[in-house]
DNA sequence: GCAGCAAATGATATCGATATCAAGATATCG
DNA sequence: CGATATCTTGATATCGATATCATTTGCTGC
């Protein structure tokens, strides 16, 4: 900057202002000076202007990689998320720092101006760690009671819900939910699905699966088979476990959706394409990444920021 | 820094020595600063830091996250990649910044010690871009004949030759091959695939398909079938177009494996409980990663680094 | 007893930007 | 014409760390 200040002509500080588009210098030298910059292949040292600023105007994302049976790892949702997050924060002038819960206690993590928690899900522990960093946090996930951190979620219990009225509209009286209530969001999806359905009296059989994959699914349905359980109608909360369900009943002889009406979680790619396409409830990654990131610059700002859900859909296909 | 200075009774430069580990500290001294600043909870301005040693200890990565047609977006490798890329930088001292293509004109990008591109294999303009920003560069996917960055990816001619020779072992003469040779990593698999099977008098037909969905890979065999074209093994470059491919075959009523032998690409968790489970080529994305991570700080480091293929390997399972 | 050396610590300058306050130039007004 | 307001620019200090060179202290060996 001061290289550029002697071939213009003027302080370096007028140098600065110019590059900050500052009203406060005349526009003729500004547009000198910038033009200049962009000659000289000019780039800003970030590191200068936030130690002067005081901030880093970096965001840290806290993801959770490592291998497990939940789903956390092997699905795209995580990318997609971290792809709204990112654009969100790229466009306001922010940098996303990406690391895994155990690179978290780096120095550069630490100088975030704010953090970003994704796939903790399980772990709420964790997420108490965090919060005594003392720096603004977003968390994605299921709503705690009495958490003192902002919560951004899809609305899992709208998706119960709208699955159990489904189910009720086609007549169905013996519902199945597959999945592990044990994870703070599935609890809500298990928890919106009892609730819609005692509304009309009925009650749902739960079978608890931890592992989120087709054979998962496949068993669970040859276990109810097995114990001669009857029911026309089946909720899991993740599509592969439906998928497996749907291939299980085929094998047993049952048909989809004639004897059973089966419906997965997520919507993702492979349902549509599953053969017969499969019913699902599809959350918004990329908005709830956007709103993660809107959230996040908000507290940064020092506004006000309230955890918020963000509204789910049932793709009725057909099964 | 200074506080902590005057706290232990020293001066700031001693607590700059001491919680860098140097040796020039008495280590009673050193050990006393260090308590100290754990005690008080100090934190590393990595900005001024940074500032002062000119470099940012931050290797921006840049992925695709657009949507596509392209596997790049719904599939968890990337995040593989990601995973393994993080944990080896993280370890290092070093930061992992994420970006989008959109995003990586920001200053912090352009300050980073290096850059990492993911997911830009068709477009190779992209690639060429960032080359000029004269930054250490690492690439994940095929390698270009006349590139003059280090390029890391799996070895997809090896991966085509393994299914060549299983295919050959198996006594199959007729192999169709399914993909999108206009990708380079694919076009490498569809050239292993072809030069292996030559040596044995054998010449694949050419299905092409850009979509690499269920949908497509059974449109695909669909086609074949209309054209009455004889068959006896199906290379897929995804496991989805596999998978699809195996459903259209059966519903045609020709049996996988006996009438026909199907193989995907990239094993990914689904293929394994696929009825029945399906063949595939594994790559090791988390170890892909890691090395590409180790190059580039390898690079950073002044050191020659070489463009690398990693092995990759076939599971035969039922199909 | 003193030169010579090693170990431990400190004073100062510096990295590259921006905030603050001061000041010169120009315009405006009664 | 003088006084005040406005526009434009600059001098200096500062953010928090580290490199360099200087200094102090204690010890060794002859």
């Amino acid at each position: 900057m001061a290289d550029l200040a002697k071939l213009a002509g003027v302080s370096k500080i007028t140098v600065s202002r110019a590059l900050s588009d500052s009203p406060l210098v005349n526009r003729e030298t500004r547009e000198r000076i910038q033009d200049l910059a962009r000659e000289q292949g000019y780039k800003l040292n970030v590191s200068a202007r936030n130690l002067r600023l005081r901030r880093s105007h970096t965001v840290a994302v806290i993801v959770e990689m490592k291998p497990s049976n939940d789903r956390t790892m092997f699905d795209p949702y995580p990318l997609m998320l971290l792809g709204g997050i990112s654009q969100e924060l790229t466009a306001a002038g922010y940098s996303v720092l990406l690391t895994t819960r155990q690179g978290a206690s780096a120095a550069a993590v630490q100088a975030a101006d704010g953090m970003i928690l994704l796939g903790q899900g399980v772990r709420q522990d964790a997420v108490r760690r965090f919060d005594k960093l003392g720096l603004p946090m977003v968390v994605w996930g299921a709503q705690g009671d009495h958490d003192d951190h902002v919560v951004v979620g899809s609305d899992n219990r709208q998706g119960g819900r709208a699955v159990a009225a489904h189910f009720i509209g086609l007549g169905r009286r013996n519902p199945v939910f597959v999945g592990n209530p044990g994870h703070p969001e599935i609890f809500e999806r298990l928890s919106g699905f009892v609730d819609a359905l005692a509304e009309h009296g009925v009650k749902p059989l739960l079978i608890r699966r931890d592992e989120f994959t087709l054979a998962s699914g496949m068993d669970a349905v040859q276990s109810l088979a097995a114990r001669h359980v009857t029911f026309d109608a089946l909720f899991a909360c993740s599509d592969l476990l439906a998928m497996g369900a749907v291939r299980a009943l085929q094998e047993l002889g049952r048909r989809v959706p004639r004897d059973v009406s089966v419906v997965g979680y997520d919507d993702m790619p492979l349902a549509a394409s599953f053969q017969p396409p499969l019913s699902s409830v599809r959350q918004d990654w990329q908005e709830g990444g956007s709103l993660l990131a809107r959230k996040m610059l908000a507290m940064i700002h020092d506004e006000a920021a309230q955890s918020e859900v963000l509204p789910v859909s049932l793709i009725v296909r057909a099964t």
